[in-house]
RNA sequence: GGAGGGGUUCCCGAGCGGUCAAAGGGAACAGACUGUAAAUCUGUCGGCGAUGCCUUCGAAGGUUCGAAUCCUUCCCCCUCCA
């Protein structure tokens, strides 16, 4: 039996990865989300998901899969999205995984190391030690422990070093030996991946035009709906780009068109970090994202080989 | 008209005679990245034939071995008094 084969789109926020998609999809292809915001129901006027329309039109899956006060990880979207895909291709139609979350697309398709997730916990803990002890001394902790990750990471950058030293502590194994064993696939089959590719002077106005947009269709409403339900601390604590600005917005702690302003920069700033990341992490075929929606839908088509 | 405060490298902002091409922050550019990834972190950031040289700190003069730092005049900006 042949390979299945798995498709994804991905690019940077407002290449238009979304309306290439939505037409594609139908017709034995079936939209997973790729995207650590949009996987979040109660986040929609500020993550740029697909239309309540478009998302009734045809199968979609992982949108609004968690709520605000729950956590995505890419160990969470791989075991997800490696049920959803074995589900679509158990009915015969092809997955095709859409978004901006990169390491998400990577772990769905090389798989991760099989370490233990996050705990919340140790966390904590070792952020608080970084506080107090300072984070030369996390480093150091590391060092005795897993001196191959040690000498890979910055001792500045708390956030893996942590990471790092949590895994130890879990399993009792260094994460560099946990790295060392073969990855198994989340979503096996033959991928073909393209990634929508957009010039930054050009992307930076696409991004100007799309927060505006937000701005104005409902971001701040919504935003304002989840504080009258009281879920102000979930919503800060999932730190969605767009979100924060127009929570200080509705607290008077912003101007609109500061608030506006910021959420571009962050944007754009993301963007940035997002192309770096595909261009030197991901297998992709590159299709410039330029030319008449339907031009765009035909060569994406082809490269994807449909 | 009078009294003060200020003009610093793309922006904000420190410096107030030498150790200053000039702290710090921002922006920008480049990079890292296997369970927070819309995250976390790093490097570069006046120019060059580059262990040195050249041009920068509103403008022009001056003092000094030496000035972004002191003096003079001029041009702008802000606050207060009138």
């Amino acid at each position: 039996m042949a390979s299945p084969t798995v498709l994804a789109l991905v690019g940077a926020t407002a290449t238009g990865k979304t309306d290439v998609a939505e037409a594609l999809a139908g017709a034995g292809i079936e939209i997973v989300c790729a995207d650590s915001r949009q996987v979040f129901r109660e986040l929609v006027a500020g993550t740029g998901k697909p239309s309540r329309a478009a998302l009734a039109a045809a199968p979609h899956h992982l949108f609004d899969a968690l709520s605000l006060e729950q956590r995505p990880s890419a160990g969470w979207f791989a075991r997800a999205a490696g049920e959803a895909c074995a589900a679509i291709h158990a009915r015969g139609a092809v997955p095709l995984l859409v978004g901006g979350s990169g390491l998400y697309v990577n772990a769905a398709r090389y798989g991760l190391a099989e370490t233990p997730p996050h705990d919340a916990a140790a966390r904590e803990r070792l952020r608080g030690e970084a506080r107090t002890r300072g984070a030369a001394a996390l480093h150091a902790d590391l060092a005795r422990v897993d001196p191959a990750t040690a000498a890979r990471l910055d001792p500045r950058d708390t956030q893996r070093v942590a990471r790092a030293l949590e895994v130890h502590a879990a399993t009792g194994k260094p994460l560099s030996w946990w790295h060392a064993q073969p990855r198994r696939p989340a979503v096996p089959g033959t991928w073909r991946v393209v990634e929508l590719t957009c010039p930054a002077h050009e992307l930076r106005a696409r991004i100007g035009e799309r927060t505006r947009r937000m701005f104005e269709s409902g971001l701040i409403e919504e935003t304002q709906a989840l504080l009258d339900e009281g879920r102000e601390g979930a919503l800060r604590a999932v730190s969605a780009i767009g979100y924060d600005e127009a929570l200080e917005l509705v607290r008077g702690r912003l101007a609109r068109a500061a608030a506006e302003a910021q959420t571009w920069l962050r944007t754009v700033q993301l963007a940035k970090r997002q192309r770096t990341w595909f261009r030197h992490q991901l297998e992709a075929t590159r299709v410039p994202a330029h030319g008449t929606p339907d031009e765009l839908v035909t060569r994406v088509r082809e490269a994807l080989g449909l």
